[in-house]
DNA sequence: TTGAAAGCGCTACCAC
DNA sequence: GTGGTAGCGCTTTCAA
């Protein structure tokens, strides 16, 4: 079976209390010793249980990431993003996609805390912001990605999605468009509702609303995305200047506008939202408000394990507000508004 | 603090051991006892250390998952199939990513080691397939996805990555191109070279090999591909026909070829490989051989844990061996070829 | 510098 | 049906 650090003090004629100091370089071993045990474990390909030393108190040095899909481009690179940071710091993570399903948020959540990872960070949507307590009593270290979630006191890193959304409406605004419309994702999904808003804000100060904004909504998937810009810019008065919450869906205008014969951006102008490799490869590429994936990651990280050295000082460290700024990227999916616009 | 078994015997007025079996549904137990443990379980928010019951023999019901990069999306689709299976049978997965770098392959090798997961996946390149045999000498449960690995007797699970290149092939000659390149993966990427290999036959098998095939290596990431794609396409005689070794070759190809102001597909046709989200979102759609990503993921995972069943009667599982078939996906990326080519 | 021993939380076997 | 208890592999005092 398994060499065990019973093995390794037997063949080197210590104890097993001496083997575990040089495994972990502590307390004062001989550097003869120390060498000699070394080799020793080196030979019987000896692999220290993580197991048995986190159930003597030690961290798991395993952290949690929940997001809805993990395919998904935007998630996917926000995985690596926060995978590259914890093997930085000693740690893995476990990847759990929920589809944004309380159900399946809850059931890994408790997956988590069983296995005892030392922290969780959740970019996923959640409707009953209650599931989240059990963990915060517990004082299990929680950061909240691109997630706003005003009712609980937890670590948080998010972008401005308000002035993400007012980018893409300044963007459309000096190019002319006053037939505008919103592709967003489901209510849960609060960073949507924001970038909304800051859209409509600032079209309002802009005094701009010439027409009401259409406001449609349609779920995560390229499919269903599509579906709801096609119902959108198949009518009669369809909007200029579409402004899509995510690049997914903006991919899904896209492929729309194209079925429909509209062309881009001559026709319709299109924003996406995130800035994924899917923004660099379509046709035209995507403009779009790009986040700072890699520092939502890094920092959320950085959140969650600064408490856990905190934590063994201080009882209760203050929940962290990280707010990042977004950018707008222009490509070539938003043009001057047309002229005339077709009525 | 957490409540443990204790705590919970305790408030019960039982034994622990009476605990254990409530908790694991095993042995018998009074149904009035037994629903007043839940009771108190539930009350207490208790959550058994899965680490501990570990320690004692249980499996962690982890298991770990190595590519080379999950924010690839071509990795992070199959991390997705992985994950989804792994779940639905009751394990959880660690992804690493090891930008296929030897070192951080073994690095994380160790680490899962470690942490005791139940078995591994490997999709992801390796040099020295040596650093795998500490594993199987172990009996760690392993499979290759995606990977060639002739030299061990691991489980795999690939695609016929010839039948995939003589696909390519095959659709290129029959639009008449014969002018033809391979953009391809470094040579340690196994996979990739099968795909050469399967696209060269198929040309000598129809002897079509008029002019000789220009065979060209370049990194996974998209700035790399199009680099090369430049070279390859500003070329004098530039091939017609383009076959790349995967979807984000392909697009580093499709732009290369716009910002040569060469037209797809009618100056120069490009097929990829994978079929990824990107392969349905680039200008012109691209033309591509599909993988049936799901599936690898699926069996993938089944081959471990079947195994882990197996393994507590019979010692020595054989090395499963499970190919699946890739199809050709015609968009618009490949068309025929130039009537005369640019001579 | 090194070792003995007491846990960590849980499972499983054997008594009662 | 239920409880006592010996580990699982490791960390960490406390002595020596």
């Amino acid at each position: 079976m398994k060499a065990t650090i019973y093995d390794i003090a037997r063949e080197a004629g210590v104890s097993i209390a001496t083997v575990s100091q040089v495994i972990n370089g502590k307390g004062k071993i001989s550097e003869k010793r120390r060498a000699e045990i070394m080799e020793i474990m080196e030979r019987l390909h000896y692999q220290p249980s993580a197991i048995a030393a986190a159930l003597t108190g030690k961290q798991t040095y395993t952290l949690g990431l929940l997001v809805p899909d993990i395919s998904n481009p935007y998630f996917a690179e926000l995985a690596r993003a926060v995978e590259d940071r914890s093997r930085q710091l000693g740690y893995s993570v476990v990847i759990c996609s929920t589809d944004n399903k309380d159900e399946r948020v809850e059931r890994y959540l408790n997956l988590l805390q069983q296995k005892r990872v030392d922290g969780m960070m959740i970019g996923t949507g959640i409707d009953n912001a209650e599931i989240l307590s059990p963990l915060l009593q517990q004082s299990m270290p929680v950061a909240l990605i691109a997630r706003h979630m005003p009712a609980l006191s937890v670590h948080t890193v998010t972008i401005d999605d308000r002035l993400g959304g007012s980018l893409a409406a300044q963007h459309l605004l000096e190019l002319g468009h006053t037939r505008l419309a919103v592709l967003s994702e489901p209510s849960k999904v609060s960073s949507s509702q924001e970038r909304v808003r800051g859209f409509r804000e600032a079209l309002n100060k802009a005094g701009h609303l010439l027409e009401p904004i259409q406001i449609r909504e349609s779920a995560a998937d390229l499919a269903s995305a599509k579906q709801e810009a096609l119902r959108l810019l198949g009518e009669q008065n369809y909007p200029t200047g579409l402004f899509c919450c995510n690049d997914i869906q903006a991919i899904g205008a896209l492929q729309a506008a194209k079925e429909l014969g509209l062309r881009v951006p001559h026709d319709v102008s299109i924003i996406g939202f995130d800035d994924t490799i899917l923004a660099s490869v379509t046709n035209p590429p995507l403009t779009t408000v790009a986040q700072p994936i890699e520092d939502l990651g890094r920092h959320a990280v950085d959140l969650l394990i600064d408490e856990l050295k905190d934590g063994l000082q201080d009882e209760q460290t203050a929940a962290q507000k990280i707010v990042l700024k977004p950018e707008l990227v222009v490509r070539d999916s938003a043009g001057q508004a047309p002229a005339v616009q077709g009525k």
